[in-house]
DNA sequence: CTGCTTGCAAATCTTTTGCATTGAA
DNA sequence: TTCAATGCAAAAGATTTGCAAGCAG
């Protein structure tokens, strides 16, 4: 999917749900686009101001409602990134001193373990996420 | 592993690491034992003012450290359970609208791939979680 | 036009820190 | 006795909210 594609399927989603386009909105789209996962801090500090980071807040909030964002875990924080709707299915791998993020490509194996475990549990209209942490060859611990 | 048992072994890796045994890493160790994963609000709402917030902190912080205590995600925000070394490692299924949270045992196929992939991408000492979410029978969206 | 959105400022919640005092070994 | 650990209060950081003004449809 190009950038073209994906804002038109931005306003798409915004306006079935009754949302309206906004500047705010466009431009939080924008630097979620294609980056990997920030922090809301780093959000904030790369919109410089164009936009009040209380309608950061909202904005994310409201992506994420309507499951255009999600929120994944490093480390105990969370940074967010464009969900799978935008994007294809993954999972993370971090490195607990850098902070390096990776993705990890879908594995079909691992899905099925996981789909089985939702039925198992009787868990429905299951998400899940894998974040597997540890310490890259440039930070191995001393 | 009992009560007896988990308490010698906190006293035996306290004193192992130059810590002393305190009344505020008691406490905090006892209200973790055998509890689900609780948030530090819930933990310190427990604590009835016995003890005060910032110890808390630090005491969550140094078993951290550790290796004594892990943050699960569960949403977006963490909460706190003894780790593997009081329980037995295992991953957790949990309801996106009552917050109920199940373990799910351990399961040596789903093992197996973290740890390939682990090896793929050059990860040394993983650690990993994985966190399904979804809704229990009771919650099922209306 | 008109109501949804935003900016601003303040409130709230969460976590950390400095410092004097207390307590474990 | 001595240094690590704690309580207290305040600071710092993260997120939310009320309200008046602005903008999309």
């Amino acid at each position: 999917m190009d950038i073209d594609e994906a804002v038109e399927l931005l306003h798409k989603i915004l306006k079935d749900n009754s949302y309206s386009v906004t500047e705010a909105r466009s431009t939080v789209f924008d630097l979620l686009w294609n980056h990997e996962p920030q922090t809301m801090f780093e959000l904030d500090k790369r919109v410089e101001g164009k936009i009040d980071r209380a309608s950061i807040y909202r904005t994310i909030n409201l992506f994420e409602r309507l499951g255009l964002v999600q929120r994944i875990i490093i480390g105990w924080k969370y940074k967010i990134e464009l969900s799978d709707v935008f994007t294809h299915h993954h999972h993370h791998i971090s490195c607990l001193k850098c902070g390096k993020v990776v993705s990890i490509k879908e594995d079909d194996e691992i899905e099925r373990l996981i789909e089985e475990f939702a039925q198992k549990y009787k868990i429905t209209a299951d998400r899940h996420q894998l974040e597997i942490q540890g310490y890259c060859t440039s930070c191995v611990e001393v």
